[in-house]
Formats: C-alpha cells, sequence, structure tokens
DNA sequence: AAATTAATTTAGATATGTCTAAATTATAGT
DNA sequence: ACTATAATTTAGACATATCTAAATTAATTT
C-alpha cells in the first residue's frame, strides 16, 4: 500500500515525465515538489524498493511499469474530483486544487470508478486536462497550443496548461475558459502578440499567455 | 492545524462521551482506536497543550470547547460523506464506513458546507445518526409537526402523517416532499394558517395540513 | 492500613519522512 | 587530463506516532 508521500513523489515524476523524455533528475523531482534533494534521494531509494521506479544512483528516475500505472491512477481520482468539485459543488476552477490534492489519496477503486459513472465518464477536468479511464488511457487529443495557430483560425478551448490562480484569474478576465470560442484576428510579428476575437469582442494577448492555452481547431 | 490521528482521537473521545458522562479514561480510549494505552498517554499529552482536552494524569479526559467543536465538525464530515456515497454514489449503508473514516479528515469548510447544500442539508446519515449543522447543532431527535415551528424557523420535511393520496397529490401540487427545504414566513393569528417559503417561493397552507408534515429544524 | 491488582504513565525503541551539513560523484571548462 | 563546479547521496538529527517493557499511581481486597 501506498503512502501519500509516495504518491506525491510518483505525480511529480509522471508530471515531469511528460514534459522530459530522458530519465528525471532529482534537483527537478525537488523543485517540483519543494522540497530538498536529499528528501528526494531518500524517498527514490524506496520507490525503487518498492519496484516503482528504475533508479540508478546519480542518473535519475524513471516509472515502472507499476508505478507508471499507480500514478496515472492518482491523477484520474485528482481530476475526476475536479469535477465533482467544479460541475456540482459548483467551486471555480481556480479553488480546487488543493482540496483535489487532499482528495486524489483517498483509497477505494470501487469509489473512484462509481465518481467516474457519477459524473457521466467526463474526458477533460475543468482545466482541461485529459482524464484516464479505469485502464488508465488517456483521451485523444488534437489540441495545440494558441501562439502555433494561423490568422483567421477559428478554435476551442480545451485546455489550459498552467493553473496558477493569477493565470485563471486573468483567463477569467478576458473571459477565455474551457469551451469558449476563439478566432485569430492578427498575429503581431514584432512582438507576437496576438489579437483575437473572444466570443466575438476583440482581445489582445502575449505570446506567453497564448502558448498556455490549447485550442481545439474547428 | 490537526493531524489526522489528533482528529480520530478526538472523535473516539467524542463518541465515548456521548455514553459516558464521567471523564473518559485512557483504556476505554485505546480499546475503541484498538491502539495501545502507551499511545493513548502520549497523545493525550499532546491534544492537552493544544488546550483540545481538559486532561490530569490518571484521571482520564474530556473535550474542551474547542475539542468538542472540533469532533463534531469530523463526525458532522463523515456522516455527509456516507450521504453523499450512499444517496448519489449508490453505495449500500455498510460499504461505506471506510471510505468515510478517509473522506472525514479532508481540510475544507468550505468544501463541507458545499457538500451539506449539494445533498439537501440532510439531518440523518444512511445509519440514522444525526448530522451537526454548520454551526455544530444536531437536529433535536423528534421531528416536529409542522404547524408547532416558530416564525422564521428553517427545516426539513422528514415525513408526513397521513399517507391518503388526496393529501399527497395536494402536497406534490405545493411541491413539498420528503427532503423539501422550508422557511415559515409568518402564522396568522386568525386561522392558524400558515406562509411558507418552499424551494425559494412561497405559498400558504393550512393548519390541518401543517400539523401533517414533520419537520427537521435546522 | 497494608498488600495486591489494575490502570496509567514514562522510558526507550522503531518506522516514516523531513532537514542540514558533509561527502561523494558527475559534468564542464581550460 | 585536471580542476572547479554542480548535482547527488550519505550521515546524523528531528518530529510524529506508534510499540514494548518497566515504573508509577490508583483502586480493591483482606
Amino acid at each position: 500500500m501506498s503512502t501519500k508521500a509516495e504518491e506525491n513523489y510518483l505525480k511529480a515524476i509522471f508530471k515531469l515525465s511528460e514534459k522530459e523524455q530522458n530519465s528525471i533528475s532529482t534537483n527537478a523531482i525537488a523543485e517540483e515538489l519543494e522540497t530538498k534533494a536529499s528528501s528526494v534521494s531518500d524517498m527514490l531509494k524506496k520507490l525503487s524498493e518498492k519496484k516503482l521506479i528504475h533508479y540508478i544512483k546519480y542518473q535519475g528516475v524513471s516509472l515502472t511499469k507499476l508505478g507508471h500505472r499507480l500514478a496515472v491512477h492518482i491523477v484520474r481520482k485528482h481530476r475526476l474530483w475536479e469535477v465533482f468539485l467544479v460541475n456540482h459543488l459548483h467551486f471555480k476552477w481556480d479553488e480546487v486544487h488543493d482540496m483535489a490534492e487532499q482528495l486524489e489519496h483517498i483509497k477505494s477503486t470501487e469509489l473512484v470508478n462509481r465518481l467516474d459513472i457519477f459524473l457521466n465518464f467526463p474526458c477533460y477536468d475543468p482545466h482541461g486536462d485529459p482524464i484516464p479511464n479505469e485502464k488508465g488511457a488517456f483521451p485523444k487529443s488534437t489540441a495545440i497550443p494558441l501562439n502555433l495557430l494561423k490568422m483567421k483560425t477559428r478554435g476551442k478551448v480545451v485546455a489550459v496548461k498552467i493553473d496558477e490562480p493569477s493565470f485563471l484569474h486573468y483567463l477569467d478576465k478576458i473571459h477565455v475558459s474551457i469551451g469558449t470560442l476563439i478566432e485569430i484576428v492578427q498575429i503581431n510579428d514584432f512582438d507576437y502578440s496576438i489579437d483575437l476575437k473572444i466570443d466575438g469582442k476583440q482581445t489582445h494577448i502575449s505570446p506567453l499567455v497564448a502558448k498556455n492555452i490549447l485550442i481545439c481547431v474547428l
């Protein structure tokens, strides 16, 4: 049986593995979890003994099949609970992270699956992140970062890459949420900022913001 | 901030205090939590330092006001989650204990209160145990006929005294069913008829109808 | 009231997970 | 290839929460 701490490490390694295809460094994990490299080192030994990661000293780590399965299961729980909190308890999408961080550690496979049924098998959480199914499979996604779209393209916001409250608040302010229809009006060669139509109204966003908004082209 | 272990001790002391009005013994707690008396002794010292219990060595313990409040809050969370698991995820009443034991430690007052709203302010859990409200007050053990309530009282329909179709039809017509939230708006001295708010809408009922609707005061 | 028994507490050990500081290994620069 | 720097690991300490075994206090028996 895995502890909360172990689960958080697995989740962190999983998250980092999505960006990097190389093995993950001790320091990267320490930064992700806001802890010290020495603590990470200790935990990696434990996870390795439990066959949850591949670990050779000084060489970084990667998840084993078992570790990957467990990590995906935690992610599944986290995202399903977020859907519950937003869709049924009417929290805003920037308020749910801490609660979901706790709820993801509740142990009961049956509970997760019934929650999934109750929520009607959602594919994406309120931030647009994909929710793996019971077998651990993620929904296919064709989403593209907004900054890579060409002029005149119309699409729908399906996800955001950052879930910090400051970013989410900004999105609220410019009326962007999951499902919002957008159209690229102009891409400014000078600073790569973008003029958009959001619900018919024109807005201007920076490239930093643009690359963290994922669009499904229509 | 309280740890999971501390919360379990408080809950145990609360539970034992319901049966005994004397102070609670170390051994009783140890038995309740299936642990050793020495472990209990250690924890009692900690809870005492945190002003959650009254504790004099060798004399047993009782909850302080603060400890009582915390214990009731844990009980509230446990029972609300049980209602969710049974009513919405369709678990059987004997399957939910372990899950609720975990869920009761999730920290977020806002979450609990929204869950309460979502569940429509249940007064009893699936085992029939009373659920304290946000302020820590338990429902009155006996349901009260609607005609005996005072002005401004909010409550919930828990039963009806007559089950003749004509009466039940009438209740349907005024949108009253088991679980409906009501609020006494006005009691008319002249004929003892009552103005009610049912789901926010105002309605008027006769004293004959009122005395056959049983309410659990919130 | 003294002695026995039961309840409770303390002392010291263990396990988890964290930290700082020191030692070790890897990497990069010259 | 050698040194300086960066990354990583180890050693030892601490906090939480538990345990066993021993010591202490309370309650009961005679």
